[in-house]
DNA sequence: GTGAAAGCGCTAACAA
DNA sequence: TTGTTAGCGCTTTCAC
């Protein structure tokens, strides 16, 4: 591969006057320029980005911390972190901790600073806690933080959950429903807290009562949510809407009361958080509150290239990214039993 | 953050030892080691994956090129994938070339030996003719391709397609079906052509006509399957199986079905190939074929480490992957029509 | 305008 | 066993 010494023997300058006519610094002749470049397309010389790193003393990439790509909401943010990288002219490098902290460390240490010139962490309470108190090489950004009216103590971008949870709810109190059960796709205390606040807020405030049996805790999936929502759906008197706190868990009590025999928005409403694409296109279409995983991801990247370049000296380290919006679809509908 | 030279001075030798200590090569003495590994220790050093990548003339880095991250079979091989590398040491670049072919070659000339040891290519048409005849900076390996008796001008890791559709389909003869539509996810001469082949190589085999109607080319995603499957499922007499070639239109079917009031599988069995994790995961679970996806990919990247270490001098350039495997679940039964 | 020179942090012969 | 010496390919002052 030709190198920019090859290009600038051949074209009969220096180095130096190769790398400015690259780069559009310094003044170089406009004669001299052509030849240049003429030179370069000849050899087809293409600059080496490794050596170009470690002159700039940055390298051109970031990354991207994940428990698995294969997670169905992380590919999307994913690609809209890629994108916003690839318009920086930065690359993404993904990073897959299979939900072990020894991993995540491990990628942390090799790479920040010296392969990736900063992380996007997402937000996991795993990787925000052993995060949190290093001396990092690089800068860290925090996605999906879940509250920002609590900013963590990294930079992050926060989405509002909590307002997604009680725009959810209240959609569902809108319809008329009153015996609404939840699906917390997280432990109590987990990523998925701000969200049952929400959703409990919302009851509170419309002064509809909530007992512990309403409620369920399982795991993030379309099977946590079909084995919470069978256990929900069989309470008596049935519950006449689900709020799930993700959409998958949400897809899974679909399933589960089609299994029971039960119509969905007929005989029981469910709505789901994030709007992931399979919201959109399964059936019957997902009703679910969309979360702005575009923006956040912008906002993500531009935070990070941010600190990258003014250090951890900027002002504000968290950014919110835009309301999460009510997507009305076909799984939720008027109460019926309320008119009985 | 403290660099190689930093530590030899401070554990008193020189950057070679450390360098030696650091990657077990050449003899160092006992004490001389423990000094310098306590040095390391003590000042947090790390190494400078870029400065290495510069100096041993190949970074530490494969690149992943697909249309788009959030395309749901994807994510499941690029996890895969990210896990063979991080076993070598290596890490994983994500390039969504959003089906754009400019982006892809941008991708391509940025990375392709400065930033990326090599290249993972998704079989996709675009990619591989823009590829052929191109002279490569690093290595490419075509990922996926549908035809382990056609070997393509590149390396590349090789599934066989078309015994994945034959398999699928004698499971549907197997079962009595004798009115089986196709739905094909790409148009007739693409990605999923093999399929297809094998579909009409099987229903041949077993004597059973076709007629150009029993066929929709569609775009490859629910929608798609679910607006073909409505027109298929219109056809007098009705069809009492489908074949998708892949899951994502296998489970629009299923709905499409669904939707106009038949049940699956009493009325109509619906089958896939992939078996992506959602087929597993939704209700009714989709019978699919298995792809050997991680197989495929840890094929991939050990070519890919072949390549890099051996160049083109290697025999052979293709792998086959394992055969695919019949996964009998919930959408296919027993052809009820037939004991009529 | 263009060139010379000094690195960026590390590896890899080859000496000692 | 350890040190010396060259780079890897590029950027970036600072002279000319």
């Amino acid at each position: 591969m030709a190198t920019l010494a090859e290009v600038a023997r051949l074209a009969g300058v220096t180095a130096a006057t190769v790398s400015n006519v690259l780069r559009g610094r310094g003044k170089v002749g406009e004669e001299t320029r052509a030849r240049v470049l003429d030179t370069i397309q000849r050899v087809g010389y293409r600059p080496h980005l490794m050596a170009r790193a470690l002159a700039e003393g940055r390298p051109p990439t970031i990354a991207l911390m994940v428990t698995s790509i294969a997670n169905p909401f992380y590919p999307e943010f994913a690609l809209a972190a890629e994108r916003a990288a690839r318009r920086q002219g930065q690359f993404l490098l993904i990073c897959n901790t299979d939900e072990d902290p020894e991993i995540g460390r491990a990628y942390f240490n090799q790479i920040s600073g010296t392969l990736a010139q900063g992380m996007l962490v997402m937000n996991s309470r795993l990787d925000v806690a052993s995060l949190r108190g290093e001396k990092h090489a690089a800068p860290v950004v925090l996605c999906m933080w879940e509250r920002p009216d609590q900013p963590p103590e990294l930079p992050c971008v926060a989405v509002d959950f909590f307002a997604a949870a009680v725009l959810a709810t209240d959609h569902l109190l809108t319809l008329g429903h009153r015996r609404i059960s939840a699906i917390v796709g997280s432990e109590v205390t987990g990523i998925h807290a701000a969200r049952f606040e929400g959703f409990q807020a919302a009851m509170r405030t419309a002064g509809v009562p909530l007992s512990d049996s309403d409620v369920m805790f399982t795991v993030d999936s379309i099977q946590g949510g079909y084995v919470a929502a069978q256990a929900l759906l069989r309470a008596e008197p049935r519950p006449t809407a689900i709020f799930a706190t993700n959409d998958l868990p949400a897809l899974g009590a679909i399933s589960a009361a089609t299994d029971m025999g039960l119509s969905v928005p007929r005989d029981i409403s469910i709505i789901g958080i994030t709007d992931i694409q399979l919201a959109r296109e399964s059936r019957p279409a997902l009703t679910s509150v969309a979360i702005p995983t575009v923006a956040a991801a912008d906002l993500a990247v531009a935070l990070l290239s941010e600190l990258v370049l003014f250090g951890d000296a900027i002002p504000n380290k968290m950014r919110v990214a835009p309301p999460p919006v009510l997507m009305p679809r076909d799984t939720t509908g008027p109460c019926a039993t309320r008119s009985v």
